[in-house]
DNA sequence: CTGAGATCCTGGGGGC
DNA sequence: TGCCCCCAGGATCTCA
């Protein structure tokens, strides 16, 4: 589900909403959202806290409280954290956590799958993959992204999904990416010229960005905290388009699998 | 090191 | 309407 431009844009969302405001109460209905430290010691290292700062690295929301501590979401496939200030949301099933903050405002999380993940930690790097998480995609540079690649022989694809080889692209990103660079999904890494290495991290950039402004991409279940889409989905060129024909050239795009998971390419451009 | 496949879950959509 | 199969913005584990 989402990748950085979504996680980020709902980091945005609780910064506006809920940045400051104190945890009154917590209710956990799904125990096994809970990863770390266990749900009891969890409510209580959430209680009567403030929120003091909320951050992101790669695919994890990180909520920083006055206990310093660090309350760690991953919302995987289908979580979304969604608050309002109008009064509790009706229950149901996919809600799996409920909280109250000062002032009234409600925050929530909904998980149809539940996949999503919770963590109580002193530091991020508590949390297994956030340590072993590769550069954020945002801030590498051009040199440091061409030499990590070229040590690879990997499915660039696989690669760019690797969250241990930069942390943040998913399956859409990852996809789009390559489009844009004329990259097949199936190219082996190491024999990507220097070049294309390069304009490659300059379009993972300009799509993550561009995505960000746009509030990511709604294409199943993601929705923003204040519970809305992102438009992004709308500007996407081959995720979910097998069948349809190439923006740029008019070739049916294709689909494909690499590493179980559903890769769209243009047979015409992506070489 | 790489890749394939199964697993954790629930729900929507297509075909019959 | 019902049923069955496939598919899904993620990540981990085992096995070859």
């Amino acid at each position: 589900m989402p990748e950085l431009p979504e996680v980020e844009t709902v980091k945005r969302g609780l910064a506006r909403s809920v940045l400051g405001k104190r945890i009154e109460e917590v209710n956990i209905f799904d125990p096994s959202l809970i990863k770390k430290p266990g749900d009891r010691t969890f409510v209580r290292g959430l209680l009567k806290k403030r929120i003091v700062q909320v951050g992101r690295r790669g695919k994890y929301l990180l909520i920083y409280l006055d206990s310093h501590r660090v309350w760690v979401v991953h919302l995987r496939m289908t979580g979304r954290m969604l608050f309002s200030s109008k009064g509790r949301p009706k229950q149901e099933r996919a809600i799996r956590a409920i909280l109250m903050l000062s002032g009234g405002t409600h925050l929530w999380f909904w998980d149809t799958r539940r996949f999503g993940e919770w963590y109580l930690v002193r530091r991020p790097e508590d949390v297994p993959l956030i340590s072993k998480m590769g550069p954020e995609p945002l801030g590498i540079g051009r040199d440091e992204f061409a030499i990590k690649v070229k040590e690879k022989k990997r499915q660039i694809k696989a690669l760019l999904l690797d969250q241990e080889f930069l942390g943040g692209i998913g399956n859409i990103y990852a996809c789009e990416v390559l489009y844009r660079t004329g990259l097949h999904p199936k190219r082996r890494a190491s024999r990507i010229s220097i070049s294309n290495i390069k304009r490659l991290r300059d379009n993972i950039q300009a799509v993550l960005k561009e995505a960000i402004r746009a509030g990511g991409s709604s294409v199943r279940n993601y929705r923003r905290s204040d519970g809305s889409e992102g438009w992004f989905a709308l500007k996407l060129a081959v995720y979910g388009r097998a069948g349809s024909p190439c923006p740029r050239c008019g070739a049916t795009i294709k689909r494909t699998e690499i590493s179980g998971r559903g890769t769209f390419y243009c047979p015409g451009c992506q070489r």
